[in-house]
RNA sequence: GCCCGGGUGGCGGAAUUGGUAGACGCGCCGGACUCAAAAUCCGGUGGUAGCGAUAUCGUGUCGGUUCGAGUCCGACCCCGGGCACCA
């Protein structure tokens, strides 16, 4: 029999469907609509395995929906702003721009390879002025909108190439060309206010029911909604101005507890006090040196710096507690200050072990004596009853809370305050390759938007990157304008947008790619929200909370009615590879390696022994990479598509393996036999004899039947869930099932075939789209099994006759017996203990209690 | 450091609401076909003991709840993701 040819029937189908334009959305609105979206990529070069993955994902849900009648839209656009095109172009001389869409012609060509139902006329990239012109525009209108402001913002400094570093460029506090050590530096940026929209963003979390709990938990923590006390504490020997210090708790029932208080080191009072304190002065530079990541502050050895200042406890004017600048202490949360109670906070008890301060116990575990309790090493954050406390004593830590916001508010020196962890969007970035911000800095006039009639701004071609820092501040014209509003010459804004506001509309965008608009408002009334997302769960906080806030601030410009873009999240996992290593301990690529035995490889060309590491994230430093294009030259797109779809749970990483793809490549042969060869029995289509079940079917058509229909109800279930390995699981057991079919040549068989091929075809088609079309055309049909509707399950062969049923004695399996469904409990009880192995287990003891689920289990307990 | 997730045979994994642990695939073992190989087909395959019927152990570790725990509760160990300028 001959084999079905991958290479060739895939780029047939391919044609096929372009010259049909079988993936263009259709506008037709009497059928209900289904937009499913992947996060679009960014073009590094080369599609890798994880876009696969991501992808393939998409494309089941998108032709799945389609078959089921859907009006669906499935987009592709290019996330094509970032760094990796400046790094490019200060190593290889390649200006961005051509690096970029060189990229994009490669990955769509691999894309398309890879034969997903996208509607290519869609497409677009954010580095296109035609995008990025309408970002522009909101912009201004979120100014006028009042929700973006500037604002002073630290960045990482490299002081030898005199740029500003993202925390991925800082190695161990170091610049990561230059090797100089970073420093956290002021400038004055452009912020997005999403802390507008802190409670807003938490409580709608609530209605995200198709999103993952662990991503609206993750969400959710981030946000970090706390309701606490900002308190006063006066202030002895402090400089003029600043006789009172305003502190955040969310513990105020620990007052009496409080042994410091602290402040940041950015904090006015720290920065009024150093003018005169050059220790103070130089306390304050070393923690400038740790970076601006919350994992280096957080790790940072914990310090402090005696202040010259004492703070009076709100409700003791005798009792003094020190005051501190503490690097642990953030600016950017509560109000930069706080006060210490070592007892029950893991941080403040380091601290004043550390600068020996003292430790009193307020909060007293239920059982314990307040007299005697003492704390070690470990702070007590568990609830318990206060002491030490003065007239807060033997109160719950909640009734504490209440009663010192209380009382602290009625005497003026506190408020009750909801304060939240998130913080303003810094979204102003000092680099070339993303969208310019569209404002002019003129003297007399202040912050100038720049008029829309003359948006785009566009960036300038002619930039070099010889030279450190922002080339859009060393060009020599671009960045002098003349003011729009006084005529006077003035400066452009030099900065760019964060490459997160690009992707934060783009699903927008979307729905009406060509429009002189962002997105006509028809557009997406009809076609937001997004029914599916589909990403990697490392974009499960930034990306997707400030694509739910930007895309509140379009409501609030009123550009569209909605406040979640994404109605349904699915995050992915990723996709890992065994890594290998030559004996000189240099990675190798799994094409350079060979297995010889059980665990035991070898180097394919020196037959050096290679050792195998355990299975990672596949990354080029580590060379455990498989490109996607060399499987689809040798199994074929539809072999990718399915071993990446099988196995594995979607939301888990994936390991790909050879033998994984082998495997799914053998399937697809598998397949083609078992249809091709049953095609002959299966009968002609189109005929009134096969239109209908046969009025008389014997039992093995009948068998067949059963196993199809319920293939049908299992696969539609696990699709429809994500559950995309045990769909393809599902499938094998079903062609498992074909496969032991043997046909008589009657009616009532070659109908059961038929029906049985045409679902499996329409069933495999989301997954192996070439292949379902190569089979279902074999089946002598002249329309697509892409445009073939999905097969529906008949209710009344998904219902067995008889059951099995576990018969356990202590809960410990002994027996099974078959009976029909529904038997009468007694009957069935007796009928388990009248079974010879479970006497034999019993040995005579008396049965106590017999325990029947229907159906199920019967459970014998003596 | 903080937040979130995961851990089941040799491997990837399956297992409605707590109800037959190991579906399906990979690998391995045996057989058929073949001059031979590849491909394909058939059978077997959690560990231990036993010729076998069978017994017993077994879902990261320890403990608990229950007639019954992979699933629920408590403590711990290990691995992964995120931490606001990577995308």
């Amino acid at each position: 029999m001959s084999r079905y040819n991958a290479r060739a029937t895939e780029k047939k189908w391919q044609s096929v469907w372009t010259e049909n334009r079988s993936f263009a959305t259709t506008e037709d609105r009497s059928k209900p609509k289904y937009y499913v979206l992947e996060m679009f990529p960014y073009p590094s070069g080369r599609i890798h395995m994880g876009h696969v993955r991501n992808y393939t994902m998409g494309d089941v849900v998108a032709r799945f929906r389609r078959a089921q009648g859907y009006n669906v839209l499935h987009p592709m656009g290019w996330d094509a702003f970032g760094m990796p095109a400046e790094n490019a172009a200060f190593e290889n001389k390649t200006h961005p721009a051509t690096w970029t869409y060189q990229n994009i012609d490669n990955m769509r060509r691999q894309l398309q390879e890879l034969g997903f139902a996208l509607d290519w006329e869609r497409e677009f990239a954010t580095c296109d002025p035609t995008y990025y012109a309408h970002e522009q525009a909101m912009f201004i209108d979120f100014l006028e909108a009042g929700l973006v402001y500037r604002k002073e913002a630290s960045v990482n400094w490299d002081p030898v190439d005199m740029t500003v570093l993202a925390n991925e460029q800082v190695i161990d506090g170091r610049g990561w060309r230059s090797g100089a050590l970073v420093e956290r530096r002021k400038l004055s940026q452009w912020f997005l206010k999403i802390t507008d929209y802190a409670e807003d963003l938490l409580t709608a979390l609530g209605d995200l029911d198709r999103w993952p709990q662990k991503v609206r938990l993750m969400q959710e923590n981030w946000i970090g909604r706390s309701e606490g006390l900002r308190l006063f504490f006066d202030l002895q020997n402090a400089p003029a101005g600043y006789d009172k210090l305003e502190i955040y708790t969310t513990r105020p029932d620990t007052i009496f507890g409080a042994s410091f208080c602290a402040i940041a080191a950015d904090h006015p009072l720290a920065q009024s006090l150093a003018a005169n304190d050059p220790t103070l002065q130089a306390f304050i530079e070393e923690c400038r040196v740790t970076g601006t990541s919350e994992e280096a502050l957080e790790k940072a050895e914990k310090k402090g710096y005696r202040l010259t200042v004492d703070a009076v406890h709100p409700f003791d004017p005798s009792w003094k507690v020190p005051v501190f600048v503490a690097n642990f202490v953030l600016m950017d949360y509560g109000t930069g200050a706080i006060f210490g109670c070592p007892a029950h906070d893991q941080r403040d008890l380091d601290f004043a072990r550390k600068y020996d301060l003292s430790v009193i116990p307020v909060v007293v575990p239920d059982g314990e004596d307040a007299a005697t309790f003492q704390v070690g090493n470990t702070a007590f954050v568990e609830p318990g009853k206060l002491a030490n406390s003065r007239f807060l004593d033997g109160l719950t830590v909640e009734a504490g809370k209440a009663d010192v916001a209380a009382r602290a508010e009625a005497g003026g020196f506190g408020e009750r305050t909801v304060n939240f962890r998130l913080r303003d969007w810094g979204g102003s970035r000092q680099r070339y390759w993303g969208c310019p911000i569209p404002v002019i800095h003129c003297e007399a006039c202040g912050i100038v938007p720049v008029p829309k009639a003359d948006l785009p701004v566009k960036l300038p071609d002619d930039v070099t990157f010889d030279k450190p820092g922002n080339p859009l501040d060393h060009h020599p014209t671009w960045k002098h304008v003349n003011c729009p509003t006084c005529g006077k010459p003035a400066r452009r804004e030099t900065d760019t947008f964060d490459t997160f506001i690009d992707s934060s509309w783009y699903f927008a965008r979307f729905c009406s790619p060509t429009a002189a608009t962002p997105f006509d408002r028809e557009a997406v009334d009809y076609w937001l929200p997004v029914d599916q997302y589909i990403g990697g769960v490392e974009h499960a906080i930034l990306h997707l909370l400030y694509s739910r806030f930007f895309t509140r601030a379009m409501r609030k410009i009123d550009l569209l009615g909605i406040d979640e873009p994404f109605a349904g999240l699915f995050t992915q996992g990723m996709v890992c590879h065994e890594t290998y290593r030559a004996e000189s301990g240099e990675y190798l690529l799994p094409e350079q390696v060979e297995r010889i035995g059980e665990g035991q490889w070898h180097h394919a060309d020196t037959g050096q022994p290679v050792t195998v590491g355990r299975s990672e994230k596949m990354s080029k430093s580590k060379k455990n990479v498989v490109d996607p294009t060399n499987i689809i030259d040798t199994y074929g797109a539809d072999t990718a598509r399915w071993f990446v779809l099988s196995d594995s749970p979607p939301e888990r990483d994936f390991e790909w393996t050879a033998q994984g793809v082998e495997g799914a490549w053998r399937f697809s042969q598998r397949l083609w036999r078992l249809v091709t060869g049953l095609t002959e029995h299966a009968g002609a289509i189109n005929q009134p004899a096969n239109q209908s079940a046969p009025e008389t079917i014997g039992d093995d058509a009948l068998a067949l039947r059963r196993a199809t229909h319920k293939a049908i109800a299992a696969v539609t279930r696990a699709i429809e869930d994500f559950h995309f390995n045990r769909a393809v699981a599902l499938i094998h057991e079903y062609v498992n099932s074909l496969n032991d079919f043997k046909p008589t040549g009657s009616a009532d068989s070659g109908f059961a075939v038929r029906e049985g091929l045409e679902a499996l075809v329409i069933m495999v088609n989301p997954m192996m789209p070439h292949l379902a079309e190569e089979l279902w055309h074999g089946l002598g049909h002249v329309t697509l099994a892409n445009d073939s509707p999905w097969p529906k399950a008949e209710v009344a062969l998904l219902v067995d006759d008889s059951v099995t049923i576990a018969v356990q004695v202590q809960g410990k399996l002994r027996d099974t017996i078959t009976v029909a469904k529904d038997m009468d409990q007694k009957d069935l009880e007796a009928l388990a203990l009248g079974l010879e192995k479970i006497q034999r287990t019993l040995e005579g003891r008396a049965v106590r209690k017999v325990i029947v689920v229907p159906n199920r289990i019967v459970n014998i307990v003596v």
